[in-house]
Parts: structure tokens; C-alpha cells; sequence
DNA sequence: TGGCTTATTTTCCGCTGTCAATAAAAGAAG
DNA sequence: CTTCTTTTATTGACAGCGGAAAATAAGCCA
């Protein structure tokens, strides 16, 4: 996290105002003995920590709960006064850039896309900037100060540093994307990986509120894959983890660009599918939609290219759950628009290669708009922007 | 952990006091100083936790350090007084239960082993407190209690409840082993699962010291797994992980038990070698040792199922660090004594594996004595011991 | 014997979160 | 309409942890 200006940071300081504060934020209104008892907190401690909250106008009251049990004093729900501070989301693929003006709770307000014609981190920067300004001026509209920046990209990223180690996507190697891009905007600004900035999105606002461990699958250009464990996401000792799309399943399987045979990315991936699509057919399909819709007509062979990646993405799957064994793994991401053709492969596949108590593993599927990975770049936004300390606490 | 009597606790009444005890366990006699760094607290406060620690002989201070800087007031080392206290590990197999006895740095002191011949659980709770009884007897020559015993299992293991859930070497289900063997020998009593105790044993006083992210595989009969990642043990959402030995790496591969095909385990588990080996030189082998001959011998064929199980542990190894980018990788295991057959092999196909700075990840191979797996039961208790709070502090 | 340097201890001190008592806000009971 | 009961929220005293800084200890070196 880089800022140049002094901006807003949030009165937390002390873990239990975070933790108090994320619980919140994550179920919803909550009494603030139903509060203590979730952060295993005092409910005295919680008064204690809501009330600058509320000051701050980070927390709101509710008058009062609808429903309420017919004896004693009844409850005052606590919420997040999600209209109380603004973020912005940006995801950078190779084509284009997609910003997302999000509210405190992560509920997207507009979303904005620009095509890329040059990859080039300034060129990049540029754009980010220009999309950033305009969402900061529409932001004005919601009498709210906009108080931080997500920035995720695909490849290999240091959060802690704001660095873009490599991204072969835009190829870039050891860009202080973080430092640049505080510089032009001014705001605090964390740069993290797609996927996990995507999972953070899931951890704090989606399907794994309230796990400890949980996976994340993306099914799409490539396939990714996020982990949590032990309530933490997992950034690997290197900065790189979850790289599902590169578990090898099939020794005889097509090569794969990372020089493998029988990745899953390699038979699962949008490329892979397509070429096969075309071996199998003998048509030209030039995009997933086109290979969607071959199978949904029904052409000859165009289903099975399906089941294989179905069932090569369930048997990943599996190898996740075999391996730390998740309370639930959602499965999301572009490649989902078949997700009709591929469910059935996924889940049986999953059973069959699941060993023992990991088969009881929850596998849900989420749709996945085009603007959810910048959500996800929000997600990390907000994230930082409780949890980083304003006293400078190290951690050993 | 279940304890009849009222038995010995450590004085741990903060986290700071055990984080600091374990620092000392772990990174051998440290100056006060240097504690404090690498626990991340301040010098005071070491001084004000060790002097209890001190005073309850858990710690002893040395002398004086040898090599000493020149300048200033000669540091005084802390270090763990071992022979404070004693913890029995026992491990449980089909065959035999091993037994040792080791001091409060985990060292081995005695080691006992007696042949199962009757798997039920009560047969093996009489041995198993037979044994303890005979080590609690002589640990009585070295003037320090046993303070904690340790049971590891393979299975599904419940170590918060201390639960055998499922052990299909043993076929047992649902037996509350703690309990049982709390009751018996009265001592407070850990049971885990014989994979993650190996793994606390290399967290604790192995190879794992100081790494927040590592795995320990374990080549032998099956083939396991455990992860330590953000500095804990995981142990999977529905108590099983780890199950490197049920990764499916080829889809032609032999039938595994499990009922998949091409499992690690049914390629490179010690049956599987045996099996294939008998498959390709024809003779008759019946155990590993016989097969590590052949392959000596240079019998045509038997270096080549060697080969094939390395290479599948390679790539078994490369989708764990695929996943969770581990700082390092333990490989041991009784399967080790066929090591040099194996381990071009292994590393080899785990390069070519893995993917990007996965790669990076170190891989060690550490031999693996019988007494290793009871080891790490014994470890699973001392850690019980330090970690568990005399104070009843609930965790969220 | 001072001076210098580094290690350890001491002495406050702030701060956090708990405890126990109290206030608040209803409905229920008389 | 008052009083009791029940549940929620707040208050204020308090214990204890860990930090900062200053003091002390313990050697080397002139």
C-alpha cells in the first residue's frame, strides 16, 4: 500500500476493532451481543469498539429489528454504513481494463471498461489513471470520499510490495505497479493477483464468509485456482500458489505451454478447448461462444470436448480437495457460460477421484460477471484499507 | 488431550510466554536478545517471561557462550533444560507398536517395539500401556515425570477430540483412543494422525524449523502428506488432508484401491512396487528390501519400477507445491532405503513439473528411522503440553 | 580506575479487554 | 397503572500484558 497524499486511514487500532468490524461486514447486521459472541469478544469490548465506529460513520444503527424475540429489551442491529467511503476496482487483462466504483460493503455502483491497444506499463498506467479519474468524478454524485485503489493482475504479484513480479499476459516483469500508480492518482493503492484478489472478494462479501478454508476454482483463459487456509489466503512461500491449471492428470495428454503433457489449463483451458473443438469438428471456431454453441446444437463430438475439460476440472478439483481438504470450493469464472455442459462432468469426476472425508467437500458454482474480477481488485482494496494498521506494528 | 489425574501443566499463562518458549525450543540456547527478535517482542518482556520458565526449570541459562563478542556484557544463553521433562510417543501400525521415550527437546531417550497380533482396540490399548508403563518405569533412572504421551495413528484422525475416526489399517471407527488411554496409563494423552505428528516433529525440532509454509512426504507403504502452511498444521476442514498418495497422476495408470486409477500411492507404494515388480522380472519378491536387491542386481527391468515410482512422487511433490508453494519439501519415509534408486528421479520429474517459481522450492530427503514415526507422537505431546492453556481461552 | 560497549533488568505506563453491576427497553402480571 | 421479568447495552473499576526508557551489570581496553 503507497500513498502520496495523506488520506483517511480507519480508527482500528486494535485487532479486536478489525476483527469487530469485519464481522460485521460480512454477516450482515448483527446485534452487538450476536457480535461478541462471533468474535468470541465481551459484549463490553464491543461496545467499546462500535462506539468510534459509529462516530467515524463507518457503522450505522439500525432503529430497530423487524423481528424480534417477544421478551426484554429489544436488540439495536449494527451495520456497516456501506455508503460511508467508496473504492475502486481495476482489473488489467491483455485486452482491456475493467474499474468498478464500489461502496464500502463491496456493492458495485458503476463499472467502466477500455479497450487496451498497448500493453505497456505506462500505456497501462495511463488508462488506469484516466478510468480511475472518471470514477472519482462520477463518485461525487454519491457524497462519499473514495479511499482506495485495487489494482489486480494476473501473474505473478507481491501485495506486500505493490510489485508485478511477472505477468506474462502483459509481459511485464518487476513493476512497482503500486509506488506508479499512487503517484498518478494519489490514492492508497494495493496491487494484487486476480485470483486472489478474487478470493478475498469471495472470503469477506461471497460463498466463504464464515470458512476457514475454502478454495476458489476459475475456469476461463486459464484456470486458477485461490486458497484459504486457516482464515488466511495462501501466497505460497515464492508469491505463487493455486496454480491448478498446471497440476498435471494426464501423462498422454496435449502439451501444455508450460512444456507439461496433460495440465489441466491444457485440456480445460479457452485455447484448448478451441483447439480441440476444431480437431474434433473440423469447423473454425474462433471463440467460446462459438464452441458453446456447437455443443448445444448438438454437433457430433462437440459435447465430449466438454465432458473431457469437465471432467479434466473436476479431477483438479479433487486434487485440491484431496490434498487440504476446503469446507466448500467454488467454482467461477468466464468458462461458466457452459457451465450447463460442463456440471455434471465436474461433480461426477470429483466424486470418483475424492478420497475418503474430502468428497464431502461442498463444491458450489458462482456466476461470474465481466466485472467481478475488478470487484475482486475493490475486495483487496477495502481489505487493506481496515486492516492496515495506522501504528506501525511488525509481525514476526 | 484428556488427563485423568491432576497432572503437571507449564506456566503459559500468556501467548507471549509460550511463543518465546517454543523460539527457544526450536532455535537451540539464544541469547534474551536475540529472543526477542525473532519472537517480535521487546527485550523486557522476554526477561519477564523466562524468569518463570526459569524458576520452573524449564529453562536453564548456560553459563556463557564460547564464541563471544568481543565488546560489551557477554550474553547469557537461554536454552531448553530437556531433562525437565519426559514424553512418551507411541505409534501405532498393523504390525507393531513402536514406543520411545524422549525428553522435553524431543530427543530420544529408550525405544521399545512389540509385535500386534490382535488389532482390536482394546488389545492394542493394553499394549500401548504396557509399553508406557515400561518406559514410565525406566524414565524413573533419568529423575524427571513424564508429563504427556503421544498416540499416532494412520487414518482419521480427531486430535481435538482425540478420536480415531477411521483407521483402515486397523479397521477401527469411532474410537475415542485419548479417553481410553488417559484413563489407563493417567497421563494427558494427544492422538493424531501419524502423518501430521511426523509433521510437528519437523515444525518443531526438524527440518521445518523457522518455515511457515513446508510439506513433509512420506514414501512407505502409502504415500502422505503433511502441510504445515502460515505456520500451522493443517488438517483439512473434515479432519483428512494431506492424501498426496490419492492424487491421481495417470489416468492409465494401475488401479488404486481407492478405485481410481494411476494414484501416487498405486504407482509408488511399496504393494505397487512390489506388484509390478513381480510383473516385470518374473520372480517371486514379497518385500521391499528383496526389491531394492533386484534393482541392484541390475535385473533387467527392476531399476525401471523404481524409476516410475520416483517419478510419480515427483510429480506428486510438484502438484502440492503447485498448489501451496511451499518454502520446502521433506521427503522421508521408510521407502527412503530405496533412495538412491529414487531420487534423480524424483527430482527430475518434480522440476519438470513444477510450474514457475514453484520450482524454486527446496527439496530435502531426511532417512527416516523406525522410531521417527513415535517421534513425532512424542512431539504431538510436548507441543500439546506448551500450547494448551492452563487458562481456558476460547478461540473464534 | 575510568571509559566504552553491549546485555539485561527495572520501573513506570498506556492500553485492552474482562468482570460485575447498572441502566434501558420492552412485554407480562397483578 | 405499577411492578416484575427478561434480554440487551453500557459503565466504571481493574488486572495484566507488553512497551519505552532509564538504570544497572559485566566484561574489555586504555
Amino acid at each position: 500500500m503507497r500513498s502520496t497524499s495523506r488520506a483517511e486511514t480507519f480508527p482500528a487500532h486494535t485487532p479486536a476493532v478489525a476483527q469487530i468490524f469485519t464481522t460485521v461486514l460480512s454477516h450482515g447486521p448483527l446485534t452487538r451481543l450476536e457480535v461478541a459472541r462471533r468474535a468470541g469478544l465481551s459484549p463490553a469490548a464491543v461496545t467499546k469498539a462500535v462506539r468510534p465506529l459509529l462516530a467515524a460513520g463507518y457503522l450505522a444503527e439500525d432503529a430497530d429489528g423487524e423481528a424480534r424475540a417477544a421478551l426484554g429489551r429489544p436488540a439495536n442491529l449494527v451495520r456497516v454504513d456501506g455508503g460511508r467511503a467508496l473504492f475502486i476496482g481495476v482489473k488489467v487483462t491483455g485486452d482491456e481494463v475493467i474499474a468498478v466504483l464500489t461502496d464500502l460493503c463491496c456493492r458495485i455502483l458503476l463499472a467502466r471498461r477500455t479497450p487496451l491497444t498497448d500493453r505497456a506499463a505506462r500505456a497501462v498506467l495511463t488508462t488506469v489513471a484516466d478510468l480511475t479519474h472518471e470514477l472519482r468524478t462520477a463518485a461525487e454524485d454519491f457524497g462519499a470520499p473514495v479511499l482506495g485503489l485495487g489494482i489486480a493482475v494476473s501473474g505473478d504479484v507481491d501485495r506486500a510490495e505493490g510489485v508485478v513480479r511477472y505477468s506474462p499476459f502483459l509481459d511485464w516483469r518487476d513493476v512497482a505497479l503500486a509506488e506508479l500508480a499512487a503517484m498518478t492518482t494519489g490514492l492508497p493503492v494495493v496491487v494484487d493477483n486476480d485470483v486472489r484478489a478474487l478470493t478475498v472478494a469471495e472470503q469477506w462479501f461471497g460463498a466463504g464468509v464464515g470458512l476457514s478454508d475454502f478454495a476458489v476454482v476459475t475456469v476461463g483463459a486459464g484456470i486458477g485456482c485461490g486458497l484459504v487456509i486457516h482464515g488466511q489466503v495462501v501466497s505460497g512461500a515464492h508469491g505463487v500458489a493455486g496454480e491448478i491449471g498446471h497440476v498435471a492428470i494426464d501423462p498422454a495428454g496435449p502439451l501444455c505451454h508450460c512444456g507439461n503433457h496433460g495440465c489441466v489449463e491444457a485440456i480445460a483451458g479457452d485455447a484448448a478447448i478451441l483447439t480441440r473443438m476444431r480437431e474434433v469438428t473440423g469447423r473454425q471456431v474462433t471463440d467460446s461462444a462459438a464452441a458453446v454453441a456447437l455443443a448445444h446444437e448438438q454437433v457430433p463430438g462437440a459435447r465430449e470436448v466438454f465432458a473431457r475439460a469437465g471432467e479434466a476440472i473436476g479431477r483438479g478439483i479433487a486434487t485440491v480437495a484431496n490434498l487440504f481438504g476446503p469446507e466448500r470450493v467454488i467454482i467461477s469464472g468466464e468458462g461458466l457460460a457452459a457451465y450447463d455442459l460442463f456440471a455434471e462432468h465436474i461433480l461426477d469426476s470429483f466424486t470418483a477421484a475424492a478420497f475418503g472425508s474430502a468428497a464431502r467437500c461442498d463444491v458450489q458454482t458462482r456466476p461470474l460477471a465481466f466485472e467481478e474480477w475488478a470487484r475482486g481488485a475493490a475486495a483487496a482494496a477495502i481489505q487493506s484499507f481496515i486492516t492496515s494498521s495506522p501504528t506501525p506494528t511488525g509481525k514476526g
